[in-house]
DNA sequence: TATTGTTATACTCTATAACTATA
DNA sequence: TATAGTTATAGAGTATAACAATA
């Protein structure tokens, strides 16, 4: 799936469907495209908005080069001090085999490091460290400039009845 | 940014965070994790949803064997015949060098074919074969009954709500 | 035996660049 | 010179499997 709007031209799922033979003859070759199936398909849409709100964050992450994932991880270090890989793969749906890479960078970065776990010596206690600490500050103020304009881009009130929708869902 | 969905202990954007510092000790080890700013963005709802939605697509499609991206490219293909390799990747928003292996892979299959295009003879006019056509009747199938889950697992109401935002958006 | 973390492999998707053949 | 399509490469992200240390 990709990222594209449809054109104006929207069949709504249920609703009869032209048969490909009777497509009419393109008049231009700017013509836009009949989208079909895809309008009914809620994931289609997901996909495209969340490409579009990901790439966003990139961007504005760029300066400080840092991955919607590892963001996440160093957020919920930060939140949870102390706590496992595990935990923290388990809380970020993100396996342990990509979770003890993406900690190999971030400790390369010292922004984190991973102290043995006094009563289970398998685990790892994951913290950040003084500098990890200070470049999350400066992170979170480029992940809340990002967000504003997430606000631009979706609209301050159709934003916040998604994040009820996406938050209230499953 | 991942999956999982968030603990109960959330805390709206704009709302004061707890440091780090002030963190309560963990009674047991099965502990919720605090999201903490998570809880703000909308891209980490859209990704964890977005995921789960295509999860299900491609398990439902498995025994076909198509992925969201195929599918998408078959339909537009179906509704479109005769448009070329540059239109349908703009449209989708595939990268052509991607698109072009797609569809090499689809060739593979037989489900596709590209004729030349007689006004220019750079382009590709795509086409479904007729075991293309029977493909993508047995494919619609199974994508109607994804969707159909995605009804159960999100809510028909919220479904459509969803759809209507998202369609909007931009 | 099961779990934590590590390393390795493979596949998908994305992003480029270089190339050809046409325009 | 620009565009349509192809091929190649490299990086993320995802999914496994195998392994060592520990429980």
């Amino acid at each position: 799936m990709a990222i594209a709007k449809p054109a104006n031209n929207q069949r709504r799922s249920g609703e009869p469907r032209r048969s490909a033979g009777s497509q009419l003859p393109d008049a231009g070759q700017g013509q836009a495209l009949d989208f079909d199936e895809l309008n009914g398909h809620i994931g289609y849409f997901l996909r495209r908005l969340q490409v579009a709100v990901f790439s966003n964050f990139i961007r504005t992450l760029a300066p400080l080069d840092v991955r919607p994932a590892q963001y996440s991880v160093l957020i919920l270090i930060s939140a949870n001090p102390g706590r496992s890989q595990s935990a923290i793969g388990q809380a970020l749906n993100i396996e342990r085999a990509r979770l003890a890479r993406m900690l190999h960078e971030l400790e390369r970065r010292e922004w984190i490091e991973r102290r043995a776990a006094p009563d289970d010596r398998r685990s790892h206690s994951l913290f950040l460290t003084e500098t990890g600490t200070k470049a999350l500050a400066r992170i979170r103020s480029l992940a809340a400039r990002h967000e504003e304009r997430m606000v631009e881009l979706i609209g301050r009130d159709r934003r916040l009845l998604l994040l009820d929708l996406l938050r209230e869902f499953g």
